[in-house]
DNA sequence: AAAATTTTGAGAATGATTCTCATTAACAAT
DNA sequence: ATTGTTAATGAGAATCATTCTCAAAATTTT
């Protein structure tokens, strides 16, 4: 076994893992949306692919600006234009926070709990549980079908509550 | 005992303790504003009674016209201030449905779960139960302050799902 | 590779939301 | 009740996010 005792390591190697594992989303989404007749496209790709990584909730432009550095051709109106894609399969949600603004929050995975902080946009995801799996069985049992992979909680992380 | 054995005072009956619980809501809500040092105006009063009363999400415009039958001089205006207020104490949330549009919905309870039909737009309230109480457990335990009393779930109701 | 079809970029058009400011209403203190 | 202080309001103008338009380009199918 190898042990390297340096935080640059670390860091670089918890960066690996957190790419690896959103390109595989990214990938996930990606067959979702081609199996529903969506063709994948270079923006839809960038767009997907800025959304899924970023560690906390973008505002369009800030994707806009985040997706050009992969593909400079996109557009805003094909930002906007992959947001509502998304959203119709539900693998992302807008939800108001403060006076202006949304979070968007992005997932490819079944029904779990996001906890978005509305003042560092940050977002926690919960691991899916007891707690929705209940939840999905109450919605199924009452014959309502939801439309989205994740649930956003709003509210104010650990750092960002003076309080706590 | 009285029987009355009459499909028309049964629906009376059923309106009449809908208005009474949304009635308590509503002046539940008042006073929490007025707590927050809010004051308590006659548009707010009539924004918040339409969005309390009305069994589906309202459009901001759709809540305009309502609110005016209760006093005709309130303005759009005094209505999107009146839902920042509302979603700045945590009463109200607004998620997007569908394409276009949002869903309003408001609540002045602890903790818990509303399934909205994006198609009828109704809204049913999940009964607090332990879900959301183990939820509110583990927010807890993660330092994270939520500021909503209600949590959204979009998709089809039982009547709008064609394959349920 | 060509055909069929969807998707795109650019910028104009739209329309929801916010802003401005003089006026009014709510609340606290008297 | 009256007054003073301050927040809240209505009206419409201003802003800005979002959608629309359409010819051109890219994707998928044949």
């Amino acid at each position: 076994m190898i042990l390297i005792n340096n935080q640059k390591y670390t860091t670089l190697l918890t960066e690996l893992r957190y790419n690896c594992c959103m390109l595989k989303r990214t990938l996930a989404i990606q067959k979702a949306l081609s199996e529903s007749g969506y063709r994948i496209t270079q923006p839809r790709r960038a767009v997907i692919e800025v959304i899924l990584r970023a560690r906390r909730s973008l505002s369009p432009e800030e994707v806009l600006a985040r997706a050009r550095k992969i593909d400079p051709s996109v557009s805003l109106a094909t930002v906007y234009r992959t947001l509502d894609v998304l959203h119709e399969q539900g693998h992302l949600n807008r939800v108001r926070i403060g006076k202006k603004g949304y979070a968007l929050v992005c997932s490819e995975r079944e029904l779990h709990f996001h906890l978005v902080c509305k003042r560092c946009r940050s977002v926690v995801e919960l691991q899916p549980d007891r707690f929705s799996k209940a939840l999905m069985t109450q919605l199924h049992n009452l014959g309502f079908a939801w439309q989205q992979n994740a649930i956003e909680i709003i509210g104010l992380c650990a750092k960002c509550n003076p309080a706590g």
